[in-house]
DNA sequence: TATGAATGAGGGTTCATTCAT
DNA sequence: TATGAATGAACCCTCATTCAT
């Protein structure tokens, strides 16, 4: 299973050798990561899937964190440039709320070991200190932007008043991410039914129609 | 912030000092854990934090992998000791549903260190071969045994048909624990504001009344 | 050419053994250093001359930094053990400082390799930053206690006025280190003749008679 | 602070350009010897400071060895050219000998970097055998010269009889390199104070005026 | 029973140098 | 001629574990 980076074009001050290379090596590491984990994804774990050494993935990237830093960048811009015009296509909440958990289980989908090797750096990478490298909570952008879009259409009746969006903005990136974990034990996992049953699950939990709760509470 | 491991009673076949050494070292590596993360908590940091030495740890524990497995079991059984008269107590779907994700919570809320050690623990532990010690999609027990409970309301037509007991599960399961996760970086997270809010999003999300999804999908 | 570091009874908090390890550890690391420099010095090269591993170093030391900065505490401490009495022994100014420079090559005589090895350290170590580990200069302790010896006896009038005793000072030790500095490449050189030359020399240098200069300057 | 190293005229068989990189590469290596130290000094920094790529040093240079064997030879020429004709304007030993001290800390004091670097590169250079590349004992040609000076005047009466020559230079070598040292760590020391007072002392010490010892010794 | 000591593999990184272009 | 790319050995250090006492 071979993870397939190709940046379009080049990166500025970079000859395309260099760019290539970059490419090759954060493959491997995205491969590898996707396979064995973060703690395990050793540098000579990932030079040994690229067929280099040690040497040149620091020759190329000044150390693990630059090239781990650049994985997830990558991602990143890749995952909201494939999401962005699938949601902005859409009118109504439901239907970008819906939008916003399949096109970025989709996503998933056809770029399953980036994303997973994204989502195990992401939880897992930390400084000597123990201190995380990258924010996945309340103050991460990926949950900013969606509790943007959930407050929005909250403000504007569409979605049911009552619930913080915050909060839900984190269960949804929860979920979400959830799958990409499973994916590493359990390969045959259809995403295309999680992603489904995940939008058809949030679209209920934020309907404006008052459902009712039966005796209990 | 002292963990507090005190086991009811002595395990079989151990002397008193024995018990007491192990829940010494098993709440040092559960602060430990908490603290710096899974990948750093090596023997050397836990066995600091509990003023013992590495030969200790691996003379009482015969390994870290047991010392993490025992930190874990715990937490299961003190979790499900916890949970369960609470969920029984409810008679309805939404409730015993409300009871499971608030009683979590709560038990998140007075066992901190232990839950997010675990939660830590049972993301990242892995063998050298890269392969998981602890599984935490669809066969996991947790996950296995709210499946079970919401199936049985959903056939009993407490729930909304419709929805795969299994994604919810383990969408349920996802944003319990990344509440736990949260905890690591933002010790101020409101873990009572994050049940209530959760609890009333997956009882909207499986309330049988079917509702308006606007023009969209 | 052994050294021997024969510490006078244990330090406190540290077991026999541990004690007597550190000692060999400390006396092969004086070995390499004086031998092929402090940069040459790695831990492999100073664990083979004490048929150890890098990691038996490690474990006892934690860092190549704390081995070098005992070796040269311990010397220092020697050092001045060794002087002291024999510098107190003497009433007048041109016999302490005779004293002072004698009795410090008379301990390099007898300690060799372990006054040469603190030499390149102290001139050598530095961090990754590039700054000294340690001082050397003017506010040195060395440099320091030597220039209030001459400075008193410059006071007290038995040093001619008009000499800047911190400058003095540094030239001293200047030229005793240098002694130990060339006993690297030139093993054969006549110690008690520097010994003897060098005292005589500054005793000339700070001696109160006016000297006539000669039409030059 | 830059340094200034302007070749006079070009070196035989090299194009302009090709002696132009040279000093350029040089005068980096000699900044960056000079504030972070020999050991630190690595191809790749220096080449940083010379916004250039290590390749470019070694194709140049044949080496890091020959590059710094460069630097130290181009001051010996430079250092000789400046002080011959100031020691050589003095007709008496006292002045010779205080012109030697003062146009050499001139020097310095004109030739910050490269003298410091110089005596970094001189005291430290090593093979990996730990041979050292750079004599600076009684070998060496500036020791040389200098005890031959000392040994003219002596035997023609100027200085005192009884004081080895030899020694004597190594200790005004010693004392005058150490102030180059010391300017590392301490950028704001008196180079010109240290120089008169270093001569006085030096001049002091040779003058054949028999002092008087008091009781001591 | 309990622990200090040792092990040796592997971690990430830097190094001076060589090579292909 | 000039340089970006690669090399692979060596750097210091940490690791989980085992062993002798």
């Amino acid at each position: 299973m071979r993870s397939n980076i190709d940046l379009i074009g080049q990166e500025p001050g970079r000859t395309f050798t260099e760019t290539a290379r970059r490419a090759q090596i954060m493959a491997a590491a995205i491969d590898t990561i996707a396979e064995v984990g973060y703690g395990q994804a050793s540098l000579a774990r990932i030079a040994e899937k690229a067929t280099t050494s040690k040497g040149v993935i620091c020759y190329h990237f000044d150390g693990k964190e630059e090239l781990v830093r650049e994985v997830v960048a990558e991602l990143v811009a890749r995952g909201a440039a494939y999401m962005r015009p699938r949601i902005e296509a859409e009118s109504t909440g439901a239907g970008m709320l819906r939008a916003y958990v399949e096109s970025n289980l989709a996503f998933l989908r056809e770029n399953r070991n980036h994303v997973v090797a994204t989502v195990e750096i992401v939880l897992n990478a930390r400084g000597a200190d123990g201190r995380r490298h990258f924010e996945t909570g309340p103050g991460a952008a990926s949950v900013a932007a969606l509790r943007e879009l959930l407050a929005h259409f909250q403000a504007a009746g569409e979605f049911r008043s009552g619930f913080d969006p915050l909060v839900l903005a984190m269960a949804i990136r929860a979920a979400i991410d959830n799958v990409a974990h499973q994916l590493v034990s359990n390969p045959e996992l259809d995403v295309r039914h999680h992603a489904r049953e995940l939008a058809d699950l949030f679209v209920h939990a934020t309907s404006p129609r008052e459902p009712s709760e039966g005796a209990g509470q």
